[in-house]
DNA sequence: TCTATATCACCC
DNA sequence: AAACGGGTGATATAGA
């Protein structure tokens, strides 16, 4: 076959393994179960020559029984699955990883959504194994044991047929695959599956507590402030008596087109500027946003597992469950972060990530002296003009916030109007802020420009290390002009992870720009170091410049907080609530039983 | 009663 | 009540 001789490994293998957590009714059950993976079959096939292994049960030995050295490709599709179990067998990792995923997501990346086996199957007009029966497969697997005599056959005939259908992908993908880069994000994937490993350790006592008195703390805070209003059926904010209540006092309201109140978080704060009485309902509704704990997936070691989802954002970002993993919720959760005796974590990120990206890429020197000053948006102010040289956060904080919010802003496209509702002044300000920007930063400007108008002419946009993205029909032009910043912000990411992991760092978890390590106590620093080495070298090789890293760590007995002190007072407000119920149940209990 | 859509909240 | 990018997910209301 000749379009195997675009691959210069001497073995070329197929691999998909079955597996599942410990048990589980479903997959979505499983997901949330925060276990490692555990083996149930295997099927892999060498492509240059069609041998086949097939393994279950115990026949799993210390290592593949196919060629597994440096001389050969590993295909699977999302990979970090596989290598999680190659983690659970004790198998040594591979050295080159193609993850036909990946790739798939690569190839139609901005065009299409869905990239499972079957979907990709479906674009290449390959007949796989029906989508239904696939999932029930896939829940009878993840029931875990007992199966009937039967039905580890069955598992290991649908993992062999997975397995040819993901021969026949590869082998369509595999004349327009751009092999380097998709050798290193294979690479990446390799990273993931350790860090999806690994794991978040979390206080699972604070949680228990938490999602014992959840219901009862909502209630609570209900009841201290809707007293006053009537609107709250049980814990649902009714629409239609909040309209009421508004009726009652006489109070006009904002509409959406639709002719429904307009209820976000912005409308509220305004309002209770005019209306005082506004208020206490605004902080009570965000208060209770975004409260729930019972999908978090936390295994039996205290550690949040989830998959990572890679390459799932069109900048191939990241994007695990919000529900599933701790850093999906609102900040204040955060708090349940915590390292087991004797260990610590750090909260490593890039400072200023993406306005350094900008400023590298398009060569803009303004920009880079911007960044080195340390302070962006005050250097953007004296750039420009608006403040002295020799002005302080302190002396023009005023000044300096409406450059930050111009600073950040541009970096997603924003324009004068919104600009202008953002910082409280004349679109006439706005105006002239955006125009500064320009004017300061004219080569920012023409590689953003450049980057829009070669998306609006249909050619893919590609960063550094050659993740694409395609122009569909209706092209948004700001999510273009955003793509150089955030995609290859996402490629140092996973560099920095690559090189970190490699290093034998314990990587937990992945926040967009920053990474969360954990080490045991004697060891903290000196893998702060490396990290804090990793993400430097990543930033120099992507974009040619060291980035500053920001570092925040927290050692046991102490538990996670940002490092801005967002939610501390909301963790505070919950923690003694809970306090108060645990101490009138020991009350009850004394009651009872004297 | 169930599903689709709109809206909203949160993360970086 | 928004021409601010990338997301996940919950919920209420409208519609089948």
């Amino acid at each position: 076959m000749a379009v195997l001789d675009l691959v210069p490994h001497a073995h070329i293998v197929v691999v998909d393994f079955e597996f599942h957590f410990g048990g589980h009714a479903s997959k979505e059950e499983a997901g949330r179960s925060g276990e490692r993976p555990r083996p149930v079959c295997m099927v892999a096939k060498e492509l240059r020559t069609g041998e086949v292994w097939r393994l279950s049960g115990d026949q799993f030995g210390r290592s593949p029984p196919f060629p597994h050295g440096d001389d050969t490709l590993l295909v699977a599709h999302y990979a970090s699955a596989e290598l999680g179990v190659y983690r659970a067998l004790g198998w040594p990792q591979p050295r080159f990883v193609l993850d036909t995923f990946t790739e798939f997501r690569a190839r139609t990346n901005g065009l299409a959504q869905a990239a499972g086996l079957i979907d990709a199957a479906a674009y290449f007009g390959i007949d796989a194994m029906e989508s239904l029966a696939k999932k029930a497969m896939v829940t009878l697997i993840l029931r875990g044991p007992p199966w009937s005599e039967q039905e580890p056959a069955d598992f290991l005939y649908y993992c062999e047929s997975d397995v040819l259908t993901l021969e026949r992908i590869f082998l369509a993908m595999l004349p327009r695959i751009d092999l380097p880069h998709a050798l290193l994000r294979g690479r990446f994937m390799k990273a993931a599956a350790a860090v999806e490993w690994h794991g978040i350790p979390i206080d699972v006592t604070t949680l228990a507590l938490l999602r014992k008195h959840w219901a009862g703390i909502q209630d609570d805070l209900i009841a201290a402030i809707d007293s006053d209003y009537g609107v709250f059926d049980g814990r649902t904010f009714r629409e239609s008596r909040w309209r009421d209540w508004l009726i009652a006092h006489g109070i006009p309201w904002p509409t959406l087109e639709s002719g429904r109140l307009a209820l976000d978080d912005d409308t509220f704060r305004q309002m209770a500027k005019a209306y005082p009485e506004v208020s206490p309902m605004r902080e009570l509704r965000s208060a209770l946003s975004e409260m729930r704990l019972s999908d978090l997936s936390v295994g039996a070691d205290g550690r949040n597992r989830t998959i990572l989802s890679a390459f799932r954002a069109k900048t191939a970002r990241c994007q695990p469950s919000n529900t599933k993993c701790i850093f999906g919720p609102s900040v204040w959760l955060r708090g349940m972060i915590k390292p087991a005796e004797g260990w610590g974590v750090a909260y490593l990120d890039f400072s200023q990530q993406e306005f350094a990206i900008g400023a590298w890429l398009s060569g803009d020197e303004a920009m880079q002296a911007a960044y080195r000053s340390g302070d962006p948006y005050l250097a953007f102010a004296k750039q420009a003009g608006l403040v002295p040289a020799d002005a302080t956060k302190k002396s023009h904080g005023d000044i300096r916030e409406l450059c930050k919010q111009c600073v950040l802003g541009t970096q997603y496209g924003m324009e004068a109007r919104t600009l202008a509702l953002r910082i409280g002044q004349l679109e006439l300000v706005a105006r002239r802020l955006l125009r500064a920007h320009h004017e300061t930063y004219p080569k920012f400007w023409r590689w953003a420009d450049d980057m829009v108008d070669r998306a609006m002419l249909g050619f893919p946009l590609l960063t550094v290390f050659g993740w694409p993205v395609h122009s569909g029909r209706d092209p948004n032009p700001r999510s273009m002009q955003n793509f150089g910043c955030q995609a290859n912000g996402n490629e140092m990411l996973r560099l920095a992870t690559i090189l970190g992991t490699e290093a034998g760092i314990e990587v937990c978890a992945l926040v967009h720009d920053a990474v969360l390590i954990a080490a045991p106590l004697d060891q903290l620093d000196h893998d702060i170091e490396r990290m804090r080495a990793a993400m430097i070298t990543a930033s120099r090789l992507v974009i040619g410049f060291e980035l500053r890293v920001d570092v925040y760590v927290v050692r046991y007995p102490d538990r996670y907080r940002d490092s801005n002190g967002r939610g501390d007072v909301m963790w505070a407000r919950v923690m003694e609530l809970v306090a108060a119920r645990e101490a009138a149940a020991a009350r009850e209990l004394e009651v009872a039983y004297g």
